[in-house]
DNA sequence: GTGGTCTAGACCACG
DNA sequence: GTGGTCTAGACCACT
């Protein structure tokens, strides 16, 4: 199966977290199933054309959230337990995110009725990306 | 007026872009008119609990859009070219931030009424918050 | 008779010293005496759900001490050589995760009397665990 | 402040973890207090006779875990809200060391009766030297 | 061949 | 001068 990422080194975004960000979005999306195996970082950064290095930090960050399983010899996977954390530190692990938004939102004055409207939005548009994968 | 700003030393994003971004908005949204007076940075730099500098820059590069106009002894006045953005371009703003909300969320199994919930909860701390320092 | 063994694949420590050291300590302390017979490589890997070279590495440092005997055809015994570990020397081998433990406590401000009772829940649930594999 | 690092390259245990760990220790012995100052990495680099690079990997490390924060152009200093995390999770955060301590000792077949006296043990001790830090 | 560690540089942005 | 990122190598241990 064949990743589809793509970096921009110059984009603000440094490329090791333009990676953590997308490989994040492949799994959110059921792109990256739990137990799918990732290229190895040495590959991974051929094909970008990177340093392995750079790749590697971001396996190293995307493991340090559980979401991957990088073993010795063995190469890296999309872990399966990512979505066994406890409930009430799930919330916990995105309430910086969302008190970020709020934060924004609020700088721009937009209610709290189109902010939701467009969180139901985005997410019914992620939920059926992964229903159309898992129904193939 | 008091102003809404809340910079985080830590968050990738340098703080002095955190202040433009969160003086821009302001202005856009109409939370900041055109003739309004800023605090000299050295004020907002206590305030904030950051250096004189660092708001220094962000002023510069503000009044660089002019945005703003500084002038020597006078103070820092909102320009009269302050626009205002469009109540739709004001979500495409903050789309990015809602999209990785999102993503999140999606890997750790959150159901979307968890997350509207934290939303509304957050929303309303920070109204109360906004409360409080208009009425002091 | 079941060996109670646990390995964590991504715990820094290899897998195969892991297994050493884990088998050593069951020699020490008696759970393997002289002439129990353990597992084959093979069978073990299948029930750790590890490589069977990783299990096979594992016997043959064991071996090189002496510690077991693994005959063609015949099995792996625990050797005649195999000596216990006297009780004052069991606890330094694990002073040094204790210390470690009440660093991180320490740091974490968490009281004694939760450690303990912490303590005390693992215990006694590894022990539920250890006593239902022994009734199958 | 005159910090007591040393690190041994041949140790087992890579260098960089042993940065985490000796500097964990200081955190929690109260050697290092929140707010104190740690060498930039690149000094305590050339303090210890190592790349920069693996220094930073620790301070990273430390960062991750809310312990230090590193800020561009200001430095590094130990954090304060260490122990600002919600009491719930501070004991899941331990409950991993928790639960190796108890599988070792359950090879060992030490009693949970001998682990307790030992933890107590190390807990004053620690203890002790935090008061004695405090008192001076 | 895989990840794990370490080195020795470089350039940039920040304060 | 500080941290943040990236590079291009190296050697080792593990499977």
């Amino acid at each position: 199966m064949k990743l589809f990422l793509n970096v921009n080194p110059s984009n603000g975004l440094p490329v090791y977290r333009q990676l953590v960000q997308q490989i994040k979005g492949a799994i959110g999306s059921g792109k990256l199933k739990p137990g799918d195996q990732l290229p190895s970082h040495r590959e991974l950064a051929l094909e970008l054309v990177i340093a392995p290095m750079t790749v590697k930090k971001a396996y190293d960050l995307l493991q340090a959230e559980s979401l991957i399983i990088m073993g010795s010899g063995k190469g890296t996977f999309v872990s399966s337990n990512a979505q066994m954390i406890s409930p009430s530190n799930k919330l916990i692990r995105i309430q910086e995110k969302i008190n970020q938004l709020v934060i924004e939102a609020s700088i721009l004055n937009i209610p709290l009725k189109d902010l939701i409207e467009q969180l139901k939005e985005e997410y019914s548009k992620i939920e059926n990306e992964y229903k159309e994968r898992n129904s193939k």
